[in-house]
DNA sequence: CATGAATGAGTGTTCATTCAT
DNA sequence: GATGAATGAACACTCATTCAT
């Protein structure tokens, strides 16, 4: 092998990505990304083989870290209560500590070029806290659209929750201790 | 009417512009919006100087409409359940009505392109609905932030609630109701 | 209509197009077409969708000047030799009066860019040039194969002229007349 | 073996270039030809130091293939007619062996990347074939432009007639026969 | 006021060539 | 010598905006 793959600059090339896409969307220009990346033009694509490559890898890279900063330190023996605020705490711990990342997520969220794959590979990433929510949670155990639906709205809630916190970041516990309540009174079994 | 009168022409712009962003989002061409209005692309621009004046005016159009819908027959005078009651029903079952709108709206609400004054006056549309949570929902009555949270609280969860109603329009009483549930359970005084 | 489709434009196109072609090939950048046309980049695709679709109208209108050039005064009522005879000398009169639109057809018609339809096209264009090899020259009259052969053959013999005349203008009286000599003697039915 | 030696990566390098040049023409990329000859990007370069030379000893490559194909048992002594037919039977049926070659080699000679330099070389490889030529067939034996005329037709006339077996192969026979007629009719002494 | 041709900066992507390994 | 990652100048094409008609 000639020069192997270099993993810094995949790491700068997604860190670039993150940056641009929070400011302005996925609209953001691949030149760039790679001008931001420290990187010419054309080496993103030995990285990333087109655009829409890179974005839905970012997404992936950014789920999945939220997902291990969750489901690491997860209480399974504890309560419901205890595991439902776990995950909470932590969801909107990241997030506050991760604001970029943050807005560039909910931007590729709502875009039309994450693929059915990508979001299939997310929720693998998040299949123990689905679990959690499904089996404790939905008002119905034996439904999946139940779940969604609840898995939904504690993505939107925190996300709710992380852009108050971003506007008003000394207030971050109290945030924190309000959508918890919030979320808690509204779907506890 | 081969060629309508001036209001209509720019009610035929924001018609059009509203199923496009729907659809492609805010990247939509300006001429593919014009060629859909039946009217020439420079014409486009006698109406909107430019394709973010167009964006900003379409989400506060669809803004407006949605808080006259929900103020219409508001019933001042009844308790806090029913009043939030009333706007929760309201608020879902319009992006029931209008999916498109609904689409639209979420695609300009995570744009850049909205600006801080579009935001503001949109605000101001919803000030009777802001009072209202200010008011009776908010934990503290004197706090202009928590009641910018119930506000922001109530829309992602509807937003997430009407997503579950287009997967599975069949259970728009389901849906409605549990999304009201949570909201309730989640806020009440 | 605001401002009509300039046809001097379309010309020039094709003209500037005509000279690259003839110089670099297809390879020739649709840029420098535009530029040596006098207009803007943009410009060369309201009047060519995309770029093949300059090429094949480029080798129709080329084709068709030609056929034309060699059934103007076509002498219907003389007998085989003169009318071959009127073809050949017409042919090659029109290739070295117009050097640069007979290098640049000699390199759109070896391009797989060019379309199934438009060759079809060009076809009809030679519709009575083929009858009347067909019904003169070819081996068996009622060979398609056969006076396909033979059409080619024609060609191809007048493009090796032509390359003689181009290298040596001052004997095209001697190049047209070998041409015809070796061309006739070898079809001659 | 795994790793070819020196001489056979060379061969595979055009044995790669003359399949990608036969279907796609010279834009063919350099990278897709090295990957098809089973080598890394850059170590075509070591063989040929730019795409234009490896480009030009293809197409040198090929040609004296062809020459020497046409020139093995070339019957020296005998009859101008023999010695003719000899050549462009040989001619023919290298082509129609070589259909990949034949493609490849058309596609060079149109190309304005095949230098000066290397035309004379191969003119040279066909030096013995343009002698016959210029004693045997020219209109005048002293002439070299007349006897590049006749050879530029014998190989025109041989391009047509290998097209049009490529499109009918059970016909090889009738169409080596039938442009043998043409060509020999058309120069003969 | 309406039209749509004209503009040219900008887009994602390709590719011949270089050079660190 | 072999490798393939790195480069950046092209490339075909798009699009918000302008302005002659």
């Amino acid at each position: 092998m000639a020069r192997p793959l270099s993993e810094e600059k995949r790491a700068a090339i997604l860190r670039a990505a993150t940056e641009l896409v929070a400011t302005v969307g996925t609209s953001a220009a691949t030149s760039q990304i790679a001008k931001r990346a420290g990187i010419a033009d054309g080496t993103l694509f030995t990285y990333f083989p087109t655009k829409d490559d890179l974005l839905n890898q970012l997404y992936l890279s950014i789920k999945s870290a939220l997902a291990e900063a969750i489901m690491t330190d997860y209480p399974s023996r504890a309560g419901v209560f205890e595991r439902t605020r776990h995950c909470w705490d932590r969801l909107v711990n990241w997030g506050a500590e991760h604001p970029t990342q943050h807005k560039a997520m909910r931007q590729l969220s709502v875009s039309d070029r994450i693929s059915r794959n990508t979001r299939d590979a997310v929720n693998l990433a998040f299949q123990d806290i689905n679990t959690m929510i499904r089996d404790n949670l939905s008002r119905d155990a034996a439904d999946d659209e139940s779940a969604a639906f609840v898995g939904a709205l504690i993505t939107a809630m925190s996300d709710v929750t992380l852009d108050c916190i971003a506007a008003h970041p000394e207030k971050i516990d109290l945030y924190r201790e309000s959508g918890f309540q919030v979320f808690w009174n509204g779907v506890r079994p």
